[in-house]
RNA sequence: GGCGGCAUAGCCAAGAGGUAAGGCAGAGGACUGCAACUCCUUUAUCACCGGUUCGAUUCCGGUUGCCGCCUCCA
C-alpha cells in the first residue's frame, strides 16, 4: 500500500515518493498574525496536521514547517490603529494562533519560522535573484522580472499573456512589466524597517516562504501546502523565485485545501462573514469542530452553520457512546470465548480499511465512515451475552488509534466523580432496587443538571458527561 | 475575457463503467420501571440534453445553476 496525493501541479493524484527515504519535508503557509484566525484559516491547520499525522502513522519522519508572517502592510496598519508595535501585535496573535489551533488538536510544527527572524536569508535570497538577472531594483523597491522565468504559470495553469489581459493587475509605475511582483519594499516614513543593499525597507510577501523553505528544508521539498487562494499568485510566485534562484525544482507535491463557506460563499476577512476560531472553540467541543471539518474531503468546500455543527455533534456522539460502552463492558468481560480470534481478525480489518481510505489522498470522509463501521461492529459485539476482554481491548485501542490519526483524542478524560456524585449514584441504585422510581428519577434529573448523564444497562449503571 | 471546481435521498457526505458507502433527522419495532444507549426494519430512476458502450449516475460533448482564482486573503 502506498499513499496517493493530489498534486495541483499536475491536477492528478500521484503516488507519493519522498526525496529522502522515510522522510517528508513539508512546508505549510501559515497566517499573517495581525488578528485572530477565523475557522476558514483553521481548516488548513487541521487538514495538513492530519496529513502530517497520517504520514507519521505510516512511519514517516515528517519535518513540518509552518511560518508566521509577522511583518506586512496589515500588521503595520493594525499597529498604527492599536498604538502598539508590530512585534507586540505579532507576538500576541502568534500566541493566540497556537492556543486556538492547539485546542483543535493541531500539533506544534517542528519549525515555526518568522519573517523578522530570517531577514538575512531573505535579503541574500533577493540579492541572488538580482545577481542572476531575475530581479531588478527600482527606486528602492526590488521586483521580480516575471517574464524572465519561463515556467511562470505552471501551478495555476495560466499563461503569462492571459494573466496580462486580466484587467486587475496592478500597474505600478516603477515596474518594467505589470506582471512583475515585489520582493523588497522601500520604507515609508515611520514604518518598521531593515537595512538592505537597496536601502531601508521590508520584504514583499512571497519571498519569505521561498527563503525560509530553503533554509529549513532545502532547495527541493516534498510537499508545499496551503489554502486554495494561495495557488495564485502566492505559490506561483514562490515557484518562480525559488526555481530561478536555486535552479532546482521547488516542491514535488502541491496541496491546496478548499474553503469554508457561509451561505455558500467563501468565508473571508474582507467579506466580513467570518467566525473566529477563538470564539467557536469556546462554544463547541473542539473535537466536534475537528470531526466536522474532516467529514468532508479536504479539497471540497465545506458549508458552515450551527445546524451542521449540531449534526456533526450527534454523529460524533455515536462514536463516543460506543467507546464508552466498550469500556464499561470491560468490567464484566470474560476471558474465555470461542470466537475471540474471529473478532480480533475483524477488528484488525478496520485498520486496514482505514489506511486504504487515507492512502487515497487523505480521504478523511471515507476514513470516518470506516470508524462508523468499526463502531457498528463494536455495538453488535456488545450485544453478545459474553465478551472477551481481548476483543474489547482491541475495539477500544483501535478506536483510540484511528481517531488519534485524525487528531481527535478520545477517552483521556479521567476526572473522577466527586464523592457526592458517587454517593448519589449509589443511592439511586438502592432506590431502584426498592422500586422507588420517583427518587431514582429525581437523582437522575439532578445529575443531569450537573451534566452527568446516567445510562442503565444490563451490566449496571454507567454515566457520561453531557 | 482566461483558468478551475461543484450539482447524489429531508439534511450532511463518499463512490465506481455493471443498477448507489456512511452519518444525522423521520417512521415502525425490540430492549428498559421510564428514559438514555444499542439493535432490527424503512426512505434516491445520482441537475438537464445528446453521444460512446452490451451497459453511464460514473467517460465525452453541450445546456442550466451555484461557487472560486485571475487584487490582500487559508
Amino acid at each position: 500500500m502506498a499513499i496517493n496525493v493530489y498534486n495541483t501541479l499536475t491536477r492528478k493524484k500521484e503516488l507519493f515518493t519522498p526525496i529522502e527515504e522515510g522522510k517528508v519535508k513539508m512546508y505549510v503557509c501559515g497566517p499573517t498574525v495581525y488578528n485572530y484566525i477565523h475557522i476558514g484559516n483553521a481548516r488548513p491547520a487541521i487538514v495538513f496536521d492530519t496529513v502530517r499525522r497520517y504520514f507519521e502513522y505510516r512511519g514517516y519522519d515528517v519535518h513540518y514547517v509552518l511560518n508566521f508572517t509577522d511583518v506586512d502592510d496589515k500588521l503595520i496598519k493594525a499597529a498604527n490603529e492599536m498604538g502598539e508595535g508590530v512585534t507586540e501585535i505579532a507576538n500576541r496573535f502568534i500566541d493566540a494562533y497556537k492556543e486556538d489551533v492547539g485546542a483543535l488538536g493541531v500539533k506544534e510544527a517542528v519549525d515555526h519560522p518568522r519573517v523578522t527572524e530570517n531577514m538575512e536569508e531573505i535579503i541574500s535570497f533577493i540579492q541572488g535573484l538580482v545577481d542572476k538577472g531575475y530581479a531588478y531594483e527600482a527606486g528602492g523597491d526590488v521586483y521580480f522580472r516575471t517574464r524572465s522565468f519561463d515556467n511562470y504559470g505552471k501551478l495555476s495553469h495560466q499563461s503569462v499573456d492571459e494573466l496580462r489581459s486580466g484587467s486587475r493587475i496592478e500597474v505600478g509605475d516603477k515596474k518594467e512589466d505589470p506582471l512583475d511582483f515585489t520582493l523588497w519594499k522601500n520604507a515609508k516614513p515611520g514604518e518598521i524597517t531593515w537595512d538592505s543593499p537597496w536601502g531601508t525597507g521590508r520584504p514583499g510577501w512571497h519571498i519569505e516562504c521561498s527563503a525560509m523553505a530553503k533554509k529549513y528544508l532545502g532547495d527541493t521539498i516534498d510537499i508545499h501546502a496551503g489554502g486554495q487562494d494561495l495557488t495564485f499568485p502566492h505559490h506561483e510566485n514562490e515557484i518562480a523565485q525559488s526555481e530561478a534562484h536555486n535552479g532546482e525544482s521547488f516542491a514535488r507535491y502541491w496541496m491546496h485545501n478548499g474553503y469554508i463557506n457561509i451561505d455558500n460563499e467563501k468565508m473571508s476577512k474582507s467579506l466580513g462573514n467570518f467566525i473566529l476560531a477563538h470564539d467557536l472553540v469556546k462554544k463547541h467541543d473542539p473535537k466536534v469542530i475537528r470531526f466536522f471539518m474532516l467529514s468532508v474531503q479536504y479539497r471540497h468546500p465545506i458549508n458552515f452553520s450551527d445546524e451542521l455543527l449540531k449534526g456533526a455533534k450527534s454523529s460524533f456522539e455515536r462514536i463516543q457512546n460506543a467507546y464508552e460502552n466498550i469500556r464499561h463492558r470491560k468490567e464484566t468481560a470474560m476471558s474465555l470465548q470461542a470466537d475471540r480470534d474471529e473478532w480480533m481478525e475483524k477488528v484488525h480489518g478496520f485498520k486496514e480499511q482505514f489506511m486504504k481510505e487515507m492512502d487515497d489522498d487523505f480521504n478523511t470522509a471515507n476514513a470516518i465512515s470506516v470508524i462508523f463501521d468499526l463502531t457498528k461492529a463494536a455495538n453488535l459485539y456488545l450485544q453478545e451475552s459474553q465478551t472477551h476482554v481481548d476483543v474489547l481491548d482491541a475495539f477500544e485501542q483501535t478506536l483510540e488509534e484511528l481517531l488519534r490519526v485524525l487528531g481527535i483524542q478520545i477517552g483521556e478524560e479521567t476526572d473522577l466523580l466527586d464523592e457526592e456524585i458517587d454517593a448519589l449514584i449509589e443511592e439511586r441504585k438502592q432506590a431502584r432496587k426498592d422500586r422507588n422510581f420517583e427518587r431514582a428519577d429525581q437523582i437522575r434529573d439532578e445529575l443531569k443538571d450537573r451534566d452527568i448523564i446516567l445510562e442503565d444497562t444490563s451490566q449496571g449503571t454507567r454515566w457520561k458527561r453531557g
